[in-house]
DNA sequence: CCGGCGTGTGTGACCGTGAACATGCCGAAA
DNA sequence: TTTCGGCATGTTCACGGTCACACACGCCGG
């Protein structure tokens, strides 16, 4: 097998290398791996001992195919490149890590449920033992039910009256909590700019805010359907002010709260004399817009940590609570004010 | 687990189920699957019907265990919940999928070797096939190197002079842009807000300014050394501002340009009338700054799609460019114009 | 004094797949 | 006709772990 003088082709070394070096058997090895109670402390320690001169690691793969565990937890995200999917993901990849398990994910380029279907089928393909679907649409969760795919989930950002378990900023309070300061403020007329409408959390801050404007008994206008594009709600605060029936607008995220912000400039307006607005989740940004944006703040990284727990507690059976909700905080900050008439 | 009269918990069907089931040999299945040439079409096609009747799966850690290749290609990312960083991820991810490639990403927390050497021995542990190091510092490349993690590597955003394959936007074409837009206009006394100091990327950035400045004979002052957040750009304005030797501003990223105007106006004073900024990267926000920011064009999806074409052509050896660069783009808005003296 | 039990360790099978090698068949070349 | 080579398929083994079981030993109680 080897030829004299060459240089050996360097297989990893395997449990059993280990073995042979440290005298003993490969399930002496695998004991030590394992934190296996009776072993010798002795032999304990000349097995560890060679697996340092070695450089010994476990081989994932073979671990898995036996134990038939991937010790992988999936992530389905859509817009994955917006702060607050984003620092949920972060903040997943660490808890899990710390966890010893793995973060493998798949973003969705389209909502279509092909795009969903392929995503999918390729977290499935790594037998994956968890999944965390972030920035649900409500056909994914259709989707996910379709393929039967068998392992815990955890959705962020819920309803709270989903199927699957689900961990959540209480997105419908964040936006009461938003809706009631305008109103607080002396606000009547109030536009609520949504997220996409097939998105659980759009929708979520969209009844948070119909709900207390109804309670507050204030008459609602219809929410105007958005993207959370910045880009979107500039084009709908040039809509808007073109009528010009209102003195408030809830932008139901920060991004379309800057947008919106654009839109009243150029119209020759100030916010907040003119407009008050106000956006939801405190991006970092925020804080340094022009004129600093009010806003309602999430938790995106505390989110990601109990996200993990909760999956990890389901998957390593051991009670956790299952509906779990972080409180979202109002942050005032300079772009909403009293109305001026 | 198992409830009596619940149904079976049914092993996964395997090869050799399928083998079975088609009356064939478990190579034979094998044989489907990796589209070996000589295999009757009927033989073929019975296979494929039963693997579909069973919705039989391959085991990845079987496969990965016979051919030791785990299919994974591991992300290495700082800062991840940043737009650019979050947009090359998303890219990358869809890139190797539709190569059938994993991602599995580690991002991470501080900058200490301990928090890199961390998340290099969790990817390590994969066995995974190809690195993607996103916002390298110089640091991370050090860890690599000696924990001797013999993986093809790519980084982006480069200086263009690694010992790593690297891939990039052109940084230092993009900066001198930037800094020749501003003296253009006719600006002599300029500021460049770096990004943190270990950070390749702003080094280049800074080296670019330095390297446009000189050229064209405008006097230097010292770079301001940042860490690319908002809040930086905040203070490091109101500093400057105290004295106010200068007429333009060039902050390395789009949220410092953002810190930095707020700042501005907080002194009561105009962009761009009395100063001119410019940023750099575009995120999606910067066209509805007030004023929208001037700033550079990254395609930080092209970067990341680009990246995993380089990987690959590297794991399954095919010619393909190595060092190769992606144009920035000056993208001229309003915060920026002729200084007013 | 002997059987049973707990401790520390070894032996062999097995997980699902792919590679190497073997086999049977058929047609073409010698 | 015989030989040879290629096709289609089967058989066996290896990959690197874990698991079930066996076994040797010492200790304890009946």
């Amino acid at each position: 097998m080897t030829v004299p003088g060459e240089t050996q082709r360097t297989r990893a070394p395997s449990i059993r290398d280990v073995a042979r070096l440290a005298g003993v058997s490969h399930q002496t090895v695998s004991r030590v791996l394992n934190h296996h109670p009776s072993i010798r402390p002795e032999t304990k320690q000349r097995v560890l001992d060679v697996m340092a001169e070695l450089q010994y690691k476990p081989n994932r793969a073979a671990r898995a195919l036996v134990t038939s565990r991937s010790r992988i937890i999936g992530i389905l995200s859509a817009s994955s490149e917006q702060y607050g999917p984003a620092s949920s993901i972060a903040a997943i990849e660490t808890a899990a890590r710390a966890s010893g398990y793995w973060i493998s994910t798949a973003s969705l380029e389209s909502t279509d449920a092909a795009s969903i279907a392929d995503a999918l089928a390729h977290l499935a393909a790594q037998r994956i033992e968890g999944l965390v679907v972030i920035a649900p649409q409500v056909r994914v969760l259709e989707t996910l039910a379709e393929m039967s795919i068998d392992v815990p989930i955890v959705t962020l950002q819920s309803t709270g009256d989903d199927p699957v378990r689900a961990l959540s900023v209480d997105q419908i309070a964040g936006a009461r909590m938003a809706t009631r300061h305008l109103i607080e403020q002396g606000h009547r007329a109030i536009y609520h700019l949504t997220g996409p409408q097939d998105w659980i959390e759009a929708e979520a801050r969209m009844r948070g805010f119909l709900d207390e404007m109804s309670e507050q008994d204030v008459p609602t206008t219809a929410p105007i359907l958005g993207d959370w594009t910045a880009d979107f709600g500039y084009h709908a605060g040039r809509e808007l002010l073109t009528v010009r029936d209102f003195t408030a607008i809830f932008a139901s995220n920060d991004q379309m709260a800057l947008g919106v912000m654009h839109a009243v400039r150029d119209a020759g307006l100030d916010v907040p004399r003119d407009v008050s607005i106000i956006g939801f989740d405190d991006i970092p940004e925020a804080a340094h817009f022009w004129p600093p944006l009010t806003t309602v703040r999430q938790d995106f990284a505390e989110l990601g940590r109990r996200c993990v727990a909760l999956l990890l507690g389901d998957i390593d059976p051991a009670a956790i609570e299952h509906h779990s909700t972080i409180a979202p905080e109002l942050i005032v900050r300079g772009s909403t004010g009293r109305p001026a008439f």
